[in-house]
DNA sequence: TAAATTTTCGACTCACTATTCGAAAAATAG
DNA sequence: CTATTTTTCGAATAGTGAGTCGAAAATTTA
């Protein structure tokens, strides 16, 4: 009885992987019922067995996205080190899930750009945005001390997304290693 | 004889201002051309007697858009003064004239995340990319005399690139002034 | 004014994609 | 082994939106 409910699981994560490698094959325009079935090796209605629509598709791939990279980051939100230090350090480590699972953090920052969920079920928001508040907090209390350069730290907030954005989609140069974001990072925030 | 090109030309830019209140309206999913037709007044299929296919509409104000951009830039490249300074002055110039149409350039930035145009029909990306690589050779020029912080020129312009972003979605506070962007990018780049 | 040209238009077609249906196959229970 | 429940599926449905059609209105020309 246990069984049925492991083996039902693996079929949702099944098709979740799916759709993922619909997403990476077709793009996100490709990425129909069609294809994530044939992609998941089940029958279009059947996919309609395990999630009640596409959207609950995408949901549960961004939850598991953002959850993840919050999940990474909640213990060290905590450590008492100084701000700047504690800001590249879990900057660090969101780069590090991000490049364990390129496809779907790719996924995870162009799907909002093309497909509208109404607010009410996008259920991954709760993980997107206290890690959002986690860095800006942090980025405000570094700001008081002087920790990193005098710019509106929302704008400083657009900056960093810019460069995270960039890392994500800078597709041929797989160099881009965990050391060189370390260093890239703590350049771009003003040295003391 | 003169007159009716003059009309023609007056009707196809009455529909392109159409196209934009579509977009600023019902928001880029809801510009149809259902709405742009009555957006700007015309039936459906008047339309498509002065544009060939929506493509072609969202490329003229692609175009719009970025050849506006690049020609008021176009001039200060060519200026003898320090690549920071014209940096600053090319990035002001430019915000400047996003500061005028907001709503266009909010189109600018937002269309080609939604809708896939084939390379060869992106008329647009001339002006573009001209902006772009004018942008990067004054970085470049920059950073070999440590006008700049010491980062990877792709990554300082992701950075300036999530700015920019985020000035043109900074939707409510129109407080963001000119003198403040200039105050704000100059902090943003290494202080010499 | 009458013929010719230009402009306008709503209804129709066509393709595409999410979602539903109803039945069959597979697995489980008694 | 038979009845019941769970899982599977391709074919039909339904909604949407881009682009077409053929005729009518407006304008220009002679």
């Amino acid at each position: 009885m246990n069984r049925k409910i492991a083996e039902r699981y693996q079929r949702k994560k099944a098709i979740l992987n799916g759709a993922l490698k619909s997403y990476s094959k077709h793009g996100i325009d490709g990425m129909t019922m069609d294809n994530i079935a044939s992609d998941s090796d089940f029958g279009k209605a059947t996919i309609y067995y395990y999630f009640p629509s596409k959207e609950d598709i995408i949901c549960s791939l961004m939850e598991m996205g953002w959850q993840e990279l919050w999940e990474s980051v909640e213990e060290m939100v905590i450590e008492d080190i100084p701000a700047r230090k504690k800001f590249v350090k879990i900057l660090n480590q969101m780069a590090d899930i991000v490049f364990q699972n390129k496809i779907l953090y790719e996924f995870l920052f162009t799907a909002p750009r093309h497909i509208n969920i109404p607010n009410h079920k996008a259920s991954w928001k709760n993980f997107q945005s206290r890690t959002y508040a986690t860095l800006q907090s942090i980025v405000d209390e570094g700001m008081d001390k002087g920790d990193f350069a005098d710019i509106k730290p929302e704008l400083f907030m657009k900056a960093v997304g810019g460069i995270f954005h960039g890392i994500v989609f800078m597709g041929e140069q797989k160099k881009l290693e965990e050391k060189d974001i370390e260093s890239l990072i703590s350049n771009f925030i003003y040295p003391s």
